[in-house]
DNA sequence: TCATAAATAATCAAAAATAATCAAAATTAA
DNA sequence: TTAATTTTGATTATTTTTGATTATTTATGA
């Protein structure tokens, strides 16, 4: 069996599970568990899925590239995230200058706006490649693009954020809560974030209602310090800690 | 058998299969392992499968979300670009900080290369995505992305490359003359062609036989400033003005 | 917190695949 | 026809991949 069919195998069983242990591959596909986590390995490095103790998830859970991927995350909360797209794309007028953080929330943004002669700084690859495929002006800032999320981080990208002034900054998040406030399981994006949403005059959080009352590693900003767009908020004491704006 | 049958077989099994093995084709053609892995090296260096441990898969069939753009300019002179394409690749050893211009015979360099613990920088989208789908650590330079060949350019962009210093760097042009170097229709993208090759302990100006004795609107080079990478040089004069390597 | 179990990374020898070499067979040119 | 050239397949040396072993790291529960 060829490496590229044990990496097709891998990906075909992950497509169908979500989620697979190392035991189970070896099962499988026959062979060793040393070869089953190089192949791991490989895809994680490729940005194929995700690996993580004790086996690999596909990517959905935080930022993906991947078009099947992107696809099931759409299913996810459909309307929800067409709400909270629309109702975020709004807010942005001419005079804008404004950051896009990468992620997939931010990348539904991208499908409601129209060149109203805004322009955009992000850091997302795709988010670049869409925005430039509406014929927006678009920049993206330098460093090392990370595998799995094809995001700009790292001191490089902090430093070329240090450029820009934005009006309007537009972030993902994994997590709210009143007490840890923004946070996302990745440092090197969370610093990124935090430094960008640093140089925003106003700064919005995109977040579906599964957002809420969750706690991801990393803290990169307090929950004052943007405002909430989610489609309907269900736990109304946010309100008490942010503003907070409804779709729809 | 002739051997351009034995080629048109091999593709044939492949389109059908996505992958196959050398015995497999080894019983499919009855004939030797020699043959059958001579044949596979053939084809994959004109381009036509991609050679893989163990076997060959098709060309697509890897990754490669290939853009409309990109897409009309692979066609001009495939052949040679792979040519200069895999020359160019042997060049990068692990020691390398390398340094890869947007546009599309840089694109074809991407192909041959293999995770050998070489560092790369780029300035094309394109060429990022391609580097992370290999696995291969990479970084972009922050600024604005231009529609057409979506690589990053503008002040920016020169600002950004202050912060590399690079051993070897490799570059697209649209005209070669002796008088006036290596030049671009585009003045920002030849600014940055510019700058990113003074940054850089060697350059190698990738070009196919139509680009001699051509000029084009901005020289951002002079002739002796590189040693240029072509497939066959039919006008030997250059080796008076610069290092020409030849593929094959 | 610490000890224990589980998972992973690192290492290395064996196995598999490949590249290099070379003589025999087939083809082409003279 | 013979001589020269190319192609082929066998042999070998080299490289890559694999799976077992060991050391290290991470998670879990007392």
């Amino acid at each position: 069996m060829l490496t590229e069919e044990r990496y097709a195998a891998i990906l075909k069983i992950l497509a169908e599970k979500k989620a697979v242990t190392v035991l189970e591959l070896t099962k499988a596909l026959q062979t060793s568990e040393s070869t089953v986590r190089r192949d791991l390995t490989a895809l994680h490095r490729s940005g194929r899925l995700y690996k993580v103790y004790g086996g690999a998830t596909t990517i959905d859970n935080n930022y993906s590239n991947a078009e099947e991927d992107m696809q099931t995350k759409w299913d996810l909360h459909p309307e929800e995230k067409v709400v909270i797209g629309r109702k975020a794309a709004e807010l942005i007028t001419g005079e804008d200058f404004v950051y896009i953080d990468a992620g997939s929330t931010t990348l539904h943004l991208i499908d409601f706006l129209t060149d109203n002669g805004a322009t955009f700084v992000t850091n997302g690859m795709q988010h670049a490649v869409s925005l430039l495929a509406k014929g927006i002006k678009v920049f993206i800032i330098g460093g090392a693009v990370k595998a799995v999320t094809e995001a700009v981080v790292g001191t490089e990208a902090l430093k070329s954020l240090e450029n820009y002034n934005f009006t309007k900054g537009f972030f993902g998040t994994n997590g709210i809560s009143p007490k840890s406030g923004f946070s996302t399981p990745d440092a090197d994006e969370g610093a990124v974030k935090s430094e960008a949403m640093a140089r925003c005059k106003s700064a919005f959080v995109l977040a579906d209602s599964s957002k809420f009352n969750k706690i991801s590693p990393i803290t990169f900003a307090g929950i004052s310090s943007a405002t909430i767009i989610t489609g309907r908020l269900e736990d109304k004491k946010y309100r008490d800690y942010t503003t907070v704006l409804e779709g729809e």
